[in-house]
DNA sequence: ATTATCTATAGATCTATAGATAATGC
DNA sequence: ATTATCTATAGATCTATAGATAATGC
């Protein structure tokens, strides 16, 4: 394997470990056995490597998301876009996390994921029309479907955030992907209402299958300073 | 005013604008034209002064949320809490933006930080039961509303981050208060399918009262880099 | 010849403290 | 006497580059 591509690899395994404000050059450089100097003669600097894992994401997220067009939605269907999109997340994780920093650092970043934000949320306004065409979910007026869409999205990407921030006790309790995709036990959540009788009992019980176990939620972690 | 409330109130400002990671205690003393010295004078690092700021956002948002035990809720009393509760983020939105960065670094954060996220969450599904018994939507099974108010917490706490990532076009582009109650938009659009006939369209125009504009929003920004 | 790599280092921060000095409160 | 403040600085990084050397591809 080329240099370049150990570095962006390591880089991505270093941010999705650390948190990407805890990675240096320095350390992806040492953690890979280079120079500081070899690094930087395939890289720029950091923000380049970055913009690069971020097209990764983007390609991936978009091969996910893209919709058939000529055929009605199943349940199977909205499960893998589901844990796809999961699946995902959970591969570029450290992004999210400092996501407003990044774009704040890079303005091409800032512009592709913009671009990449509206896509998803149409690929999810999407789904919703086709779940209904399916005889899943009711159908919906266009602004509601859009603002159901934006609440899903927001969900999808924060779970994340909420996992790491309010619900594990300790700062190196690392969440297993398991954990992530219990985020869809929450966007389903929002679906409940929608259902149609004759799907109803199928989606409950999906949902019950990604139900919050509750694990990680010790009481008494000790408040050991440093 | 001592010293020590400037260096507060100068770094909440600081990081509001900046951003918590853009922003060092070098930039705090010079900003109050002080010595760095006295500022460690004062506090013993930056985590000690974040962890003071967020117990006052932590005490202005448990007064917010306190729910009067003995009387039925109206609408009014949902405006004001919604209201409220994006006034508060709003006067400390730094801390939510690098939220698990602060909480790996200051274990006393994280635990009273996921406390307080309990209590926000256990205040607004008690806000649900009461918008039941006040007749204005459905009453929901306890592991609903449970899932509910976590969803709703986090587009709460997070349609912040989608507006400076997703929306706006450029990084300098800073948000308004009014902006940032568009939220609320988006929290009651999770109401909409729970609500009674009698307050259907009562709440339906209040929630249009927040409609995202979608200003803001211009085509065509620049890709300038640097 | 070109591409990849290393060594060494300049320059810019930032954190945190020691020690001196000034201001304040009995 | 105690509290507040300043000056000066050690020590630790980090980024990014210059310039030398090694490896590779015709």
């Amino acid at each position: 394997m080329k240099t370049r591509d150990k570095i962006l690899l390591s880089s991505l395994e270093l941010f999705n470990e650390q948190g990407e404000r805890n990675v240096t050059t320095n350390h992806i450089a040492a953690y890979l056995a280079i120079s500081p100097g070899n690094l930087y003669y395939h890289f720029r600097n950091k923000s380049d490597i970055i913009y690069e894992i971020f097209q990764e994401y983007e390609k991936l997220v978009d091969f996910y998301l893209d919709i058939p067009e000529n055929r009605p939605m199943t349940l199977d269907d909205m499960t893998f876009y589901l844990e796809s999109v999961f699946d995902g997340l959970w591969s570029y994780r450290f992004f999210h996390r400092d996501l407003e920093y990044l774009l704040d650092r890079d303005q091409r970043l800032r512009h592709d994921y913009r671009e990449f934000t509206n896509r998803c949320l149409a690929s999810i306004s999407c789904i919703f029309e086709k779940l209904a065409d399916g005889g899943i979910i009711e159908p919906q007026p266009e602004s509601l479907r859009s603002a159901m869409s934006l609440n899903v999205w927001m969900i999808i990407t924060n779970w994340m955030a909420y996992l790491k921030t309010a619900h594990v006790a300790t700062a190196s309790a690392s969440l297993t992907i398991r954990e992530l995709k219990q985020g869809i036990y929450q966007v389903l959540t929002l679906e409940i209402p929608y259902l149609m009788p004759a799907y109803r009992e199928q989606v409950m019980s999906l949902r019950e299958q990604y139900r919050p176990t509750m694990s990680g939620h010790e009481e008494g972690a000790e408040m050991k300073e440093g």
